[in-house]
DNA sequence: GCAAAAAATGTTACCGGTAACATTTTTGGT
DNA sequence: ACCAAAAATGTTACCGGTAACATTTTTTGC
């Protein structure tokens, strides 16, 4: 920067200003400091500025993985919002360990992140007090806890599974088995389980089809052992409802391997809406979660929230609901 | 800092060195250090570290999109290995586009990453004139640059769909359609469609049934489309060969519907080895890359990299190949 | 027990920007 | 043409760490 300046005739700080628009600088003397920066190649370092500044432009991002399409969008979408406005994401994975979210936050707050952005999947205590004391904002996603740290992303898995359970119920099926993950420690998982169990209880069914195998991330291939490995409990079932679409799918390729017609036979239920449960044959039904819209809302939300006044900050609301249709096509006996 | 130096009766450059654990700390001060860094809930600001030792930790990481389980599965193998050596990736995703490419490594290159990663897709003027100037090892991912700018870790996307199609006639097909990309930017897709051709060529054979529709990602949906908007084209061929799994699976299930049997009445072959492939049914014929395998290597390069002292950096090798395999399933015929 | 070597700790300056305030130049009204 | 206000530019100090070197304390060998 020196040498820009020296360069141009001026002082460091007229360099400064001529490369941020909100500084008074003449016109003439920014373009000639500009045409300059470009001569030599110059790239301001934005660690020193970070310190000067107290502003580091980063937002913290953390996802269970991205070997889920859902996620993968939601971080995409997230950054297209970011990108605009200068902010650069940290990302890391917990891998659906709360030992290693804890980690992953330790860390990144070496980087004084102006935003954390996470799942909420259950914190441990200490990874609570971090966020606390970290003073910046906290957007937890997906699920909505009970108890939030700061704002929050997502709607009620809960609610969301106990619908469809319902919409099924009020289909007919009678003999609904359910296929989650062999892990506790996912909670948008557990939840959907919950979900399933009280709309079977409500209706005075036996919500004992409770399967559950691999873990999280369960894959389209849990989903094809499971129909083999529990073929007792699935024996008189007349529905199986599938904690996400990729073990659904699953399912659906042991069935017909093994002849048993869907829907004819039993119908099959997803969770999540992925693109290859509209293409399936057949069709997948299944409960749409829209992905992007939770990064973009994410996104929007950060946007205000780093622009605001102090004085307009509450009247930001601390929850943005992530809006979920249940969606029916031939898997359940509906043409799609 | 100062605070923690202070509760000690230690230096701040005392409290500095407890922090690392290379320098030369007796263990009774670190410990008692420790404890009160804890105690006060000190987390270093690296941003200042960054300054003074000029290391960022930073590693510029792009791809052309996370919304493609092989990229996203790529990256987070890279990311599992630079967590344990305090690297932290930053990210960002070209959406396919060399102007954003271009934007992208300019705004990164203002946190002073160590490493730049990136896929070669074909890169501006300008990029490859930034990518030299930032003066930090450029990796190079997936397709293999004729001129690289610094190391490679990927494969030859044509050599690979030249072998494919070469077994692909071997087999007996004759008439082979080769469904890709509507858009000329994506090299990789590019490269494939290349080698068909070649493939095509040198066995006396045409390839003139050449389908170019949607733009990348080349998704299910899209390749569903191609079947009907493109029946004239395919009518007469024997085996639809597909840029990606994405498409293969969405021609399969156009055909399904269309009541075409794959694979007596036509073949079906993909690209990716995307799970859903080995579960479709029928099971898809595709061309085997480990994505994971992509993310892992140049993790290893970079930590390589990094550590080496600069007179062992002409023994690091300038290219990691990845091994790709051809992998027959129902699709063409092969139970499996 | 002592000197020399090694280990531990302290001091000073600097990394590359920007905040805050000071100073100079330009602008506009009469 | 002159003065006050506004705009442009300059000066100084500081953000929070660490490098490099200086100093003090401990260890080692005889």
């Amino acid at each position: 920067m020196e040498d820009v300046a020296r360069a141009a005739g001026v002082s460091r700080m007229t360099v400064s200003r001529a490369l941020r628009n909100d500084s008074p600088v003449s016109d003439k003397t920014r373009a000639r400091i500009l045409k300059i920066v470009r001569q030599l190649n110059y790239v301001p370092d934005q660690s020193a500025g970070t310190l000067s500044t107290r502003r580091s432009g980063f937002v913290a991002t953390l996802v269970p993985s991205l070997n889920n399409l859902h996620f993968a969008e939601s971080i995409q979408a997230l950054n297209e919002q970011l990108e605009p406005v200068g902010l650069q994401m940290l990302l890391g994975h917990t891998d659906y360990s709360r030992q290693r979210e804890e980690r992953l936050i330790e860390s990144m707050l070496k980087r004084r992140p102006e935003v954390i952005v996470l799942p909420f999947d259950g914190h441990t205590t200490r990874t609570v007090k971090l966020l606390k004391q970290a003073n910046v904002p906290v957007i937890e996603q997906w699920e909505v806890p009970k108890k939030p740290v700061g704002y929050t992303v997502g709607f009620s898995n809960w609610q969301a599974a106990r619908n469809m359970t319902g919409k099924l119920i009020e289909r007919g099926y009678r003999n609904i088995a359910f296929v989650g993950e062999g892990e506790d420690a996912w909670t948008r998982g557990a939840a959907r389980r919950a979900g399933f169990e009280d709309a079977m209880q409500a209706a005075g069914l036996s919500a004992h089809r409770m399967i559950r195998y691999g873990k999280p991330p369960i894959s389209i291939e849990d989903g094809y052992h499971v129909v083999s490995e529990f073929s007792q409990q699935l024996a008189d079932a007349d529905c199986i409802f599938c904690v996400s679409d990729a073990p659904a799918f699953g399912v659906l390729s042991a069935l017909k391997a093994k002849a048993i017609r869907v829907p004819e036979d039993i119908a099959v239920v997803g969770f999540g809406n992925f693109e290859v449960s509209r293409f399936a044959s057949p069709t997948i039904s299944t409960v749409e979660v829209d992905a992007r819209s939770i990064g973009r809302q994410t996104g929007e939300l950060i946007r205000r929230l780093l622009s605001a006044e102090d004085s307009d900050l509450a009247d930001i609301p601390r929850h943005s609901e992530i809006e979920v249709n249940l969606s029916f096509r031939e898997s359940t006996g509906v043409p799609g």
